[in-house]
DNA sequence: ATCATTGCAAAAGATTTGCAAGGTC
DNA sequence: GACCTTGCAAATCTTTTGCAATGAT
């Protein structure tokens, strides 16, 4: 459901594919098509998206490419594990990124048409490390989301939504 | 589960359950015990808390004071819609505090201890606004989460903690 | 008396799990 | 062949809803 601006990528050196083959070799997990699926699917598309979105997208039971339920979530929980994915919630449900390649980035939030815009910002990063340091805390990472109406909406031009609830 | 270092409270000229009085009059509503229960608990209480801790914390089915499941989530909408609490999410449940009567604020969050502890930045405020100003975002307000590990457990005496699963 | 509210039981939505069958090393 | 994975069905967890009974104004 929510789109968002792309940011530029950041330079890695593996594909994500390749990335991920490491840390399953690494784990002693095995290299399944199902992985193989998703990481291709989910590296090809640039959106945020839920487990929900990725199964809609993926071919139906029966088809060549189709990949279980189960298998999505639990696939989608190793590419978290791996810095593939960034996992956070939204209207009660999990949404994913992109990690792996990606510039860190916090979000803003239309709560008309439920559109996710990034931003990049190192004075935040400061300011966190800041507050961090002042409670003695060992940050390991942050969490901001601007709430608001985008340009679009507050003109009067809404796309599509979906039912909201949080603030 | 989680529980909070308390800011200080700001001036506020009713209290919560007359604010609330106020609130559902102007909508028709009515007083009735359950409610007058609940506000009268959570605003006795000065932790963040989720829908099941605070059924656990009230009288059990048959006791005097007990109100229903659907009751609590209930009106714990209304409580959010009133301006009375604030709601956010927390490892996929929604987790609930103070706002009426208190100071806007962030939280630090010990991934260990799973407890919440809260800051207040006017200089996040304000980054806020330019972030939003630069995307011609209209803000209505924001959540800002920092994940590490609180002071306590990094010196090895974490407390008590429930299943993690997010960042 | 009218109409909001409650509690119960059941539903719903998202995600997880036990387990037998199948795939990978 | 050993053992990790998958898919299915069912379970779980959190929250919501339909509806008849109850309570507030």
């Amino acid at each position: 459901m929510p789109e968002n601006q792309t940011l530029d990528p950041v330079q890695t050196a593996l594909t994500p594919q390749a990335r991920f083959e490491e840390y399953l070799q690494s784990r002693g997990m095995r290299h399944t098509e199902q992985r193989r699926i998703l990481v291709e699917h989910i590296f090809s598309h640039h959106e945020h998206f839920d487990a929900e979105q990725l199964i809609a997208q993926l071919p139906l039971k029966g088809q060549r490419g189709h990949v279980s339920r189960p298998t999505v979530y639990r696939t989608l929980a190793e590419f978290v594990d791996a810095g593939l994915l960034r996992k956070f919630e939204l209207n009660g449900r999990a949404v994913y990124e992109h990690d792996y390649g990606y510039p860190a980035h916090d979000h803003l939030y239309c709560k008309q048409c439920q559109r996710l815009f990034e931003f990049e910002s190192e004075e935040l990063v400061d300011l966190r490390n800041r507050v961090a340091r002042a409670h003695r805390f060992r940050v390991t990472g942050h969490r901001l989301t601007i709430y608001g109406i985008c340009e679009t909406c507050a003109q009067g031009q809404p796309r599509t939504r979906r039912k909201v609830d949080l603030i």
